[in-house]
RNA sequence: GCCCGAGUGGUGAAAUCGGUAGACACAACAGAUUUAAAAUCUGUCGACCAUUGGUCAUGCCGGUUCAAUUCCGGCCUCGGGCACCA
């Protein structure tokens, strides 16, 4: 008796070890630049360490695995690369926990999680795994820094950081929870300090024409990062105070609604605004008001839902174009930080300043009436609709475009104001004042005033072997380490380092040529397999992290270290993973340990069930029950392959002379193949490929015939087909089908199944007949049927002609191969 | 508050360009197998009424169309982001 060539067992452990290790011995993921290939970069977001891997993780290089793999086969060379988004907050915090160096605790997450990214058979170029903490990697990132500095693109100015007045350290937006310090407890201050930013509003209008360079991102994220941008037309005027104030004689608004500025009734600054810190001096009740609007976070969300408040300061500015005296209030939702720190207000056209009209009983005046002239009621909501100017001297009866235009027409001959372009995107602060970062490379001269850290001193080397006390930067604590000399003279080095997206935003350009020492890319190398193909990543960082990327992607092409102009080809977003309607978090405690999973299913069950759950950019509802069924499904593969294995040797295939069932089954096995080849590179929706897989082998089952080898064939052709297109998901046990089955290479260096055209064709089709709308019966018609048979026959079938008694046919569609619409009344 | 999404059986989902709502699974139930259980295999499986068949049903209300999960308008609920979490 002829011994079965594979275990009749499908034991994951082994499947998984022995693929495992041949991809690692084989290096089969290892590439180099290639011009014989046509490339493919397929990046994943980069993980934090936070010390072991989650659901989220697996879902997200699951998804770029089985692409990689899906392209291996279509013959490309693949670059698939993966690193450590390794500078950030939960080490510090982690490491006053723990009582450990945040390095230390890091770089123990990184080993951990190397290797449950193995033990995931995910296929990754571990040569060029890069660690964003380490010298080597950030030296370039301050290098860049320096170079921006010499060029103009960075600069030093006051901004605002949420302040813990009793811990006297800086929070994140993240470590204020109700207003109140995480750790002290304390009211959180709003406090200027100088930071450094880079001017990423000098690329904003490039920023947003760019997007329509890149077809391939989800609309959604483009539309997110256009608002986020947020360009506008305005005009930027000037209020003169009625009394000058000191150095001031007045200030500058901007506006997009200049057809509402005979409605003005008054005008707010900010907080921090200098004409209010002067009037300040004098006025101790608006010293409280501004001291109390300091006491709040800096995150737009709380700006933005907070109760609005303001304090009429008691001066006048005059009106722009009427002279008229207008109040001018301090009021709490002004940020300093956006635009002149000052708005004009227009109370019956802007809800926001009606609320604020409504609540201190300042004048609502109507400038704008409907277009159409509809009644609106200025008592219960401003009415924000552009329409017809009224109550506004020589421009009344314009509308929006001609009153805009007179007004400014107006305000440039009286030199008061001027169009202009506004964007709400604000210059990117990099300053961060914590431990756990890159040093910013900047040295502070004695005299005031920096200059760059010069390119032989790079890099800024952040120590390693640190205590952390839970409130100051050990690099600010030692008064040591900030001591320099530079060209003969003392100076000091800059102790607050580079916010983490710095990092974040050229990794994938820095794993194309990870450890060349010459410079921060290698041209060569970039140029070859820039830009990134297809980048998948959390939906959450649509805006921050991607738009940062692509504004530093245009740095370095000016700087002539890239040569396209955007870094990300394709945008696949993915969803969140759920638990019982809910994100997995630790906190809610309603995570799975991807580890647990694999030691008892195997990395195989893992992948496939994330991959079957939901289209990827969809959040994933997660199912225990699921996973083990799709543990089930590989073991019917298993079961399915063995058994047909032992029944027998396959004939050579004659697809001429098939009998129908056989027929059947090969048309299924290629429109199997055509469904999730198109699941697979255009529509990315590794669910329904899943299903479809699935749809085959129940038909294998149904139609095989076994008994002569012919069907042994048409079965072998269906089940090499099927291990084919799951390779790329479950990697492991279909390399080990593959072999079972007498081949020599694995399948991530076999071709991609081909179609083959002749299988799918078919005489008959089903066609749907429905009456008034509604399906009334079905019937098979020769393929290709001409619209008046199709038209013949289904008013002749019976349950047709039923709902057509007592009525008359006033019109018939027909769907050529696919449905007949009769309306009848 | 502002910007962007999502909502379909008991559950995850499918329906790709406006053309059969529920593919493929999970769970449940029934049967076969088994001394028994597990495993496996087979069948049923949106709701309601009924004999073939019919009515209703894709968050809610309305519109366009022969035809709407799909397009348009208005709501509701949930989620992501809001510049120092990454």
């Amino acid at each position: 008796m002829q011994k079965s060539p594979m275990q009749e067992q499908y034991i994951p452990a082994d499947v998984e070890a022995e693929a495992q290790q041949y991809w690692d011995t084989e290096q089969s993921f290892k590439v180099v630049e290639d011009h014989s290939k046509e490339k493919f970069y397929c990046l994943a977001m980069f993980p934090y360490p936070s010390g072991k891997l989650h659901m989220g993780h697996v879902r997200n290089y699951t998804i770029t695995d089985v692409i990689t793999r899906y392209q291996r086969m279509q013959g490309k060379n693949v670059l698939h690369p993966m690193g450590w988004d390794a500078f950030g907050l939960p080490a510090e915090n982690a490491a006053i926990k723990h009582n450990t160096a945040p390095a230390k605790w890091t770089y123990s997450n990184t080993d951990h999680m190397r290797t449950q990214l193995k033990q995931l058979g995910f296929g990754f170029d571990w040569s060029r795994e890069l660690t964003t903490c380490k010298p080597e990697y950030y030296k370039w990132e301050q290098w860049f820094f320096t170079r921006l500095f010499e060029k103009g693109l960075v600069y030093k100015k006051m901004s605002t950081v949420n302040w813990d007045p009793v811990d006297q350290t800086v929070l994140a937006n993240e470590q204020v929870i109700d207003g109140r310090g995480w750790r002290s407890g304390a009211l959180v201050e709003r406090k200027e300090i100088p930071q450094w930013f880079i001017k990423i509003t000098a690329y904003a209008e490039e920023l947003i024409n760019d997007l329509d360079k890149l077809p391939n991102w989800p609309e959604q994220v483009k539309t997110m990062q256009r608002n986020w941008i947020g360009k506008s037309r305005g005009l930027d005027m000037r209020f003169d105070l009625a009394n000058p104030l000191g150095e001031f004689t007045g200030f500058d608004i901007y506006t997009t609604r200049p057809d509402t500025l005979m409605g003005v009734t008054y005008v707010s600054l900010a907080a921090e605004h200098p004409i209010a810190k002067l009037l300040a001096d004098t006025n101790p009740a608006l010293a409280k008001f501004i001291a109390d609007c300091k006491v709040q976070s800096v995150a737009e969300a709380d700006m933005a839902t907070m109760e609005k408040a303001g304090m009429d300061t008691g001066i006048k500015a005059l009106h722009p174009i009427t002279g008229e005296p207008v109040s001018v209030w301090v009021a709490n939702y002004v940020l300093m930080d956006y635009g002149s720190g000052a708005v004009m207000a227009v109370p019956a056209h802007d809800q926001r300043d009606f609320e604020f009209a409504r609540k201190y009983g300042i004048a609502i005046a109507q400038v704008i009436s409907p277009q159409q002239g509809e009644e609106i009621d200025l008592t219960k909501a401003a009415f924000t609709e552009k329409g017809v100017l009224i109550n506004s001297g020589e421009y009344d009866g314009l509308d929006f475009n001609a009153a805009f235009d007179a007004i400014a027409t107006t305000l440039e001959m009286a030199h008061k104001g001027q169009v202009k372009t506004n964007y709400r995107l604000r210059d990117w602060g990099v300053s961060r004042q914590r431990y756990w970062g890159a040093p910013i490379p900047m040295y502070n001269l004695p005299e005031g005033g920096e200059i760059a850290v010069p390119a032989h001193k790079l890099p800024v080397l952040l120590p390693e072997d640190v205590v952390m006390n839970g409130v100051q930067s050990p690099i600010k604590a030692d008064p040591e380490w900030r001591k320099e000399e530079f060209n003969g003279r003392a100076v000091e080095k800059e102790t607050d380092t580079f916010d983490t997206f710095m990092e974040s935003s050229w990794y994938y350009a820095r794993y194309t040529c990870p450890n060349f020492e010459g410079g921060m890319l290698d041209k060569a190398a970039a140029d070859y397999w820039l830009p990134v193909d297809q980048y998948v990543g959390g939906i959450e960082h649509a805006i921050l992290h991607l738009l940062y990327a692509r504004f530093f992607h245009k740095l370095m092409r000016d700087e002539g270290l890239v040569t396209c102009d955007e870094p990300f080809e394709r945008l696949l977003c993915q969803g969140m993973v759920l638990k019982d309607g809910t994100k997995m978090s630790k906190s809610k405690g309603n995570t799975v340990d991807p580890e647990e999973l694999i030691n008892q299913y195997g990395a195989d069950t893992v992948r496939l069930f994330s991959m079957f759950a939901a289209p990827p950019e969809q959040s994933m509802e997660w199912s225990d029950s699921g996973v083990a069924g799709a543990y089930r499904f590989l073991q019917r593969l298993w079961r399915a392959v063995e058994g047909h294995i032992n029944a027998g040797k396959p004939g050579k295939l004659d697809t001429a002379n098939l009998p129908q069932a056989q027929k059947d089954l090969r048309r299924k096995t290629h429109e199997t193949i055509a469904k999730v080849s198109d699941d697979f590179g255009r529509r990315q929706t590794f669910n329904t490929a899943i299903a479809a897989t699935m749809e085959l082998l129940n038909e294998v089952s149904k139609l095989s015939d076994r008994a002569n080898p012919q069907g042994l064939a048409v079965e072998r052709e269906a089940l090499e087909t099927a291990i084919l297109l799951l390779a790329p998901i479950v990697p492991h046990i279909s390399q080990s089908l593959w072999k079972a089955l007498g081949h020599k290479q694995i399948p991530l260096n076999e071709s991609w199944p081909k179609l083959d055209e002749n299988a799918l064709t078919r005489s008959t089709i089903e066609v749907v007949i429905q009456v008034n709308g509604k399906v009334r019966s079905k019937l098979e018609a020769a393929v290709d049927s001409p619209k008046e048979i199709l038209e013949q026959m289904a008013l002749a079938q019976e349950n047709v002609q039923k709902f057509l008694e007592g009525v008359t046919v006033r019109k018939i569609i027909v769907v050529p191969n696919k449905l007949v619409s009769i309306v009848a009344n």
